[in-house]
DNA sequence: AAATATTTATGAACATGTTCATTTTTACTT
DNA sequence: AAGTAAAAATGAACATGTTCATAAATATTT
């Protein structure tokens, strides 16, 4: 009695469910059996019903442990990120790097890692635009995995041998997250083999970035700085209500 | 037979349709339907078959007029900007003005003009993420409309008495369309009242541009000014070739 | 005016994401 | 081991965007 009792708590309590083994076997066939058949057809081409006939399931069951079609993907994208964080902190641990080099590299790695996956990607773009979407990484179901880039991105900046003003250095990983954005928006539009294009695009506004950095200091810039440190705030101010 | 064969090619030839009077007011009747309950209700929540019955037609009859739901939208939002183009004209023959006055004027205006159909514009948006969507301002099929806006903006950098570099200034309107895009984006998402924060991201944005133009030619800014530069060219790639 | 061709309209049928009452399986208690 | 409660699974039913074969209305030709 007391220990189903603790039981039924520790559900309620910890979010990760899944104490199970069973339910998270399931879980894992419909997520595996999700991306091969996105891999393949795309996302749109392809079916609940197929997803749950492949992996041997009723089309009910997938949605005990999957809110949508398009959550499969968000968590699959977190599970990348996931991933995406542990390969930052070993990177940043290296030798001293100039700002530039950490975040193409950081970038270039997203790139690689997400590569496969391009096809169905563009789907959470689309829900990204999409404010009261709960997949929208704007929205607050996504501050998780907000927070998780931010704090990549805060590291990056942080251990870089750059020199930055304290009040742009506060600010810059805001700003870093919103070119990321672009960089993924761009990406998942780009056709281009090897999304060479994409690859271009990152070298280019990085280096924007470490030219602006070289000269945000001196005075004739103090105009330049403060646009953009008012723009990143007011940036801010949308994700954080939303 | 001569005459009819002449009609015929007349369909093809101009995109346009509509010849006949009766289809033109029964689209007519449909669109303001469709925009009656979207924003009374929202664009998810509303039903094509609740425009159906609302509009008195059949629920087939749409489809002839309109491809899809999101079509319904995107008809609507190129003729607002049919309207925006028209009033920019105007606009830009009225007497010398600095470039960001010119250009905080035209996003204003675009701002007010689709205020109250903020809600379900956002469909719109969500669109624009998807690459392959035919609806998105990215994708070939608006290919008109967009050159619409370049049109707008291309008019009011040249008609404004700032002086600018001349290979900027070519480039430039590519810029603001970009921005604008954002712009709308960030305006989309905003849910401040009568979208206050998106005319200070506004002001904002445009005040950057004013500072940047005004050090652009200067020669510690050729770093700064190269990379965007480069940075619309691979913009302005991406939504080209797609 | 009759015949024909074209345009416009119809609504049942379809495809697919999602929900939910019900059943089966599994875990726990006595 | 039997009984019970919880978890997991089921698939029919639903909602809704879209298609399509068919019919009605309209315009054109003879």
């Amino acid at each position: 009695m007391l220990t189903h009792q603790k039981l039924k708590e520790g559900y309620k309590e910890n979010q990760d469910m899944g104490n199970y083994k069973k339910s998270e076997q399931t879980k894992a066939i419909v997520m595996e059996t999700a991306l091969e058949l996105f891999r393949a057809e795309g996302f749109a081409e392809t079916t609940m019903r197929q997803i749950a006939k492949k992996a041997g399931i009723a089309l009910g069951t997938i949605y005990i442990y999957f809110k949508s079609k398009e959550e499969l993907v968000l968590e699959y994208y977190q599970k990348v990120q996931q991933e995406l964080l542990l390969q930052t902190s070993v990177d940043t641990q290296k030798k001293p790097y100039r700002l530039e080099v950490g975040l193409k590299d950081f970038f270039y790695l997203q790139f690689k890692m997400l590569e496969k996956d391009k096809k169905f990607l563009s789907a959470l773009a689309s829900a990204a635009a999409t404010p009261d979407n709960p997949v929208s990484p704007f929205g607050k179901e996504s501050k998780h995995i907000r927070k998780l880039h931010m704090e990549m991105l805060k590291k990056i900046v942080d251990n870089s041998k750059t020199k930055i003003h304290p009040k742009v250095q506060k600010e810059l990983p805001e700003l870093l997250w919103f070119l990321q954005m672009g960089l993924i928006f761009f990406w998942v539009h780009d056709k281009s083999k090897e999304s060479v294009k994409s690859i271009e695009m990152t070298d280019t506004t990085v280096e924007l970035i470490g030219t602006f950095l070289k000269i945000h200091n001196k005075p004739f810039a103090s105009g330049l700085r403060n646009s953009l440190l008012k723009i990143i705030k007011n940036l801010v101010s949308i994700v954080d209500e939303t």
